[in-house]
RNA sequence: CCAGCCGGCCGGACGGCCGCUGCCGGAUGUCUCGCGUUGUGGCGAUCAGCACCCGGUGGAGGAAAGUCCGGGCUCCAUGGAAGCAAGGUGGCGGCUAACGGCCGCCGGGGGCGACCCCAGGGAAAGUGCCACAGAAAACAAACCGCCUUCGGUUCGCCGGAGGUAAGGGUGAAACGGUGCGGUAAGAGCGCACCGCGUGUCUGGCAACAGACGCGGCAGGGCAAACCCCACCUGGAGCAAGACCAAAUAGGGGCGGCCGGACGUGCGUUGGCGACAACGUGACGUCAGGCGAGUUUUCAAGCCAGCCGCCCGGGUUGGUUGCUAGAGGCGCCCAGCGAUGGGCGUCCCAGACGAAUGGCCGUCGCGGAGGGAAACCUCCUGACAGAACCCGGCUUACAGGCCGGCUGGUAUU
C-alpha cells in the first residue's frame, strides 16, 4: 500500500505540537488525528453510490514531508523528499500508527548520508516518538530528551 | 605537432532487486440487468465506472532556470479611423505567425590572420551639462612664450603699448592635420595631399561607395540628459476559461394562502437572470380562507409562517482546458544564407503538497599516486527538475566528440 500524504496546509498544522523526536536527517513529529472531516468528505464521490460516511474510518497513517527552500534548490529539494518516502514506505506498515499523522522535516544531511543509516534513524524516530506518546499529556518531556 | 578562431553535437552505458505514474490488452471482484429460489447461495449477460492482480509500452532539460521579448489560446473591454499620453524599438535589405530574434550587406573600431565588437537616426529646431586639471570648455579668450616698438637698467634683465596662436603645459576633448612657401614673429595668408562641408555624375532596391568640381574651414563632445523624427503597442492571464455534483446558511422571483384568475400564442417596456407589468383577445381550464355593510351581486385590503418550482452568487470536491504541435527525423529541390517548398516516416511526460524514482553491482571517461610497461590503488562527477503550449534572448555548466578555417613549425 502506497503512502497517503498530507495534502492541505491546514493538515500539516494539525500536527504541529505533536510528540517530535530529532535525528541528524530530520524531524519526526506525530499527533493522533482530531477528526476524519476531511477524509470523510474527500473519499465520499470517489466510492460512488454506495459510500455511507460511516464506512470509511479505518485509513492508515498519513505523511507529510516539509522540506524547505534553504536546505537547497528543487533539484535537491526532490530527491530527500524521494529518498524519505523510499526509507519510509516498509516501515510504515509496522511501526506507525494508523490513527496518527506525521510529518517529516528534512535537514541537510538527508541529502547524502548513507540510506541504511537514515532507514535506520527512522525506525529509531517512529519507535520513539510511540514511547513518548504513551507517557503523554506531558509534552514537554519528550523535547526534553 | 603547437597556438588560436568559428560552427554543430553529446550531457555516461549496461544489469539486478524494490517502488510511482499515463495508455493498451487480459483475468477476478464489485456495480447494473435478466433467470431461478421461501430467502441466501447460484447461473447468464456485461457499455461505462471503481478496486485489485498479471502482461506490454511510454515517462524531465540543453538550458526544464531567469521570466527579459514575441506569438497561439482564453476571458474582459471596445463602433471605424485618427489623435493625445505612456512605454518600447532605431544603419539598409531580407526571413518569419511575430519579435527587441535570425541572415546577408553597409559604416565605424580592434586583431599579423581566421575572425570579433558596436544602443550605429537627428547636435545648422530648442533647452541643458561638460567634474578635476587648465589661461581658456564655446557670442570666445591669451598663462608661459615668440616678434615689433617705447621707457628704464645694477647690463642679468624689468615694465608699458601693440601684433601673434607656431611652440610649452592641462585635459577625454582646445576654432582642422602634415609638409613646403611665406613673415618682424606668425596665421588657410598661399599651395600640395589628407580630413570636412557642398554640388554634379556613375554604380547599387537601399544603407552607402567612387570619380570630378567648388568652398579656405564654418558646424567641439554628450541624445543609455530632456527633446525632435520614423515605426510598433487595448487589458489580464491556464490560479485564463468551461462544465458537473454535493451540503449548509442566507438572498431574490413566481405559485399554492388573496376573484375573476390562470395557462398557451403574439406585441411593447423593464430586469444580469428566473420573471414581471401593460396591451391583444384567439383557444383552453377552474370557482371559495378572512374581510366594513342584512342577503345576493359587487368588493378596497390582508399578517404570519409553511410547502413547491425556479434564479443568480459564495464554499468544497471532481471533470475539462491538457497536450498532434508555427511537432520531430530522413531525403530531394530553390536560395550566398536566415528560410521556404515537396515527399516519406514517427507519435515522443501530462503530475496537481505535484509522478518521471530508491538501493546496489560491473564497465567507461577525468584527476592524483606507484610502475620500464601491461597495469594497480584512491578520489571525484557539472549546471540543474516540466506545471497550457510554441519561437527567441540572457544567464549557469564537470568533461568530451565532430567539422571547417587561420598563424607558426617540421617534412615532402
Amino acid at each position: 500500500m502506497p503512502l497517503v500524504t498530507l495534502k492541505t496546509r491546514a493538515e500539516f498544522l494539525a500536527v504541529r505540537g505533536g510528540a517530535r523526536c530529532a535525528m541528524p536527517a530530520f524531524v519526526l513529529e506525530t499527533k493522533l488525528r482530531a477528526s476524519p472531516t476531511r477524509g470523510g468528505m474527500a473519499s465520499n464521490p470517489g466510492s460512488a453510490g454506495s459510500a455511507d460516511p460511516l464506512a470509511e474510518a479505518p485509513t492508515g497513517p498519513r505523511f507529510g514531508f516539509t522540506i524547505t527552500k534553504k536546505i537547497g534548490n528543487a533539484v535537491v529539494r526532490n530527491r530527500i523528499r524521494r529518498r524519505l518516502k523510499a526509507a519510509l514506505t516498509p516501515l510504515s506498515a509496522q511501526l506507525a500508527a494508523a490513527t496518527h499523522d506525521y510529518v517529516v522535516i528534512a535537514r541537510q544531511p538527508a541529502f547524502d548520508i548513507p540510506f541504511a543509516t537514515l532507514q535506520k534513524d527512522l525506525e529509531r524516530a517512529l519507535q520513539r516518538v510511540h514511547h513518548a506518546g504513551a507517557a503523554r499529556d506531558g509534552r514537554r518531556a519528550a523535547r526534553v530528551t
